[in-house]
DNA sequence: TTTACATATGGCTAACCAATCATATGTTTA
DNA sequence: TAAACATATGATTGGTTAGCCATATGTAAA
């Protein structure tokens, strides 16, 4: 057994993690997730709290939910979005402990 | 209080956590990361292990020391690196967990 | 000190991506 | 149906970055 097969851990899951956190390390993402733990939330709604262009906040959205971490749901002209996933919260509840010791 | 203050985070806060995710989303640095978790090692093992050229490595071992999460000390003519950060860790194997569960 | 070994660094480039603009699609109201 | 509203989508672009190459720096052995 040689150093590459002891490996602790496969590149496929090395991709997969990869990929959730470069979905997570966009400010406007988190941001956006930050403001659907809130409450649920209309796109145009989202554009006006974080003061930014529609397309881009719907581009956003889209990226958020490909990655399943967040849902949608139409309620008349609008589109209410909301999260989809409980458990990256508390990944990034760990995460902002652990950056605001740093900066300690 | 309108809709702007209300919101949940600070700007800052969300750009620290955005730089932290970007570091650890990378998939040669999270190789690096998974291969350090086993046991120290220098640069030339890193490069051996991951199959890739040594300047590559040390690029992203300094981005991985700028951001705290890894620390060296010199043995002869060698650099030894290890993880600085073992909190990071619970974050990964949170995530790891979570990717699997997605992946079901 | 010369040589060989180990790592770090700077310049370069191709690939990636967030935001913008323009416009298409979908929904409700007049 | 027409008009207004809300969101999605496609093309484009400027900025960022991982990896490569060449080379500089640092360390130890001959």
């Amino acid at each position: 057994m040689d150093i590459k097969t002891t490996s602790p851990i496969d590149k496929e899951s090395i991709l997969s993690i990869s990929k959730l956190f470069k979905v997570i390390s966009d400010p406007t993402r988190l941001s956006v997730l930050f403001l659907l733990q809130k409450k649920e939330c209309s796109v145009g709604n989202i554009a006006i709290s974080l003061d930014m262009e529609q397309s881009a906040i719907s581009h956003q959205l889209k990226t958020l939910k490909d990655a399943r971490l967040v849902k949608s749901r139409r309620e008349g002209k609008s589109m209410l979005y909301s999260l989809d996933d409980l458990h990256v919260f508390s990944i990034l509840e760990q995460v902002l402990t652990h950056v605001n010791e740093l900066e300690k």
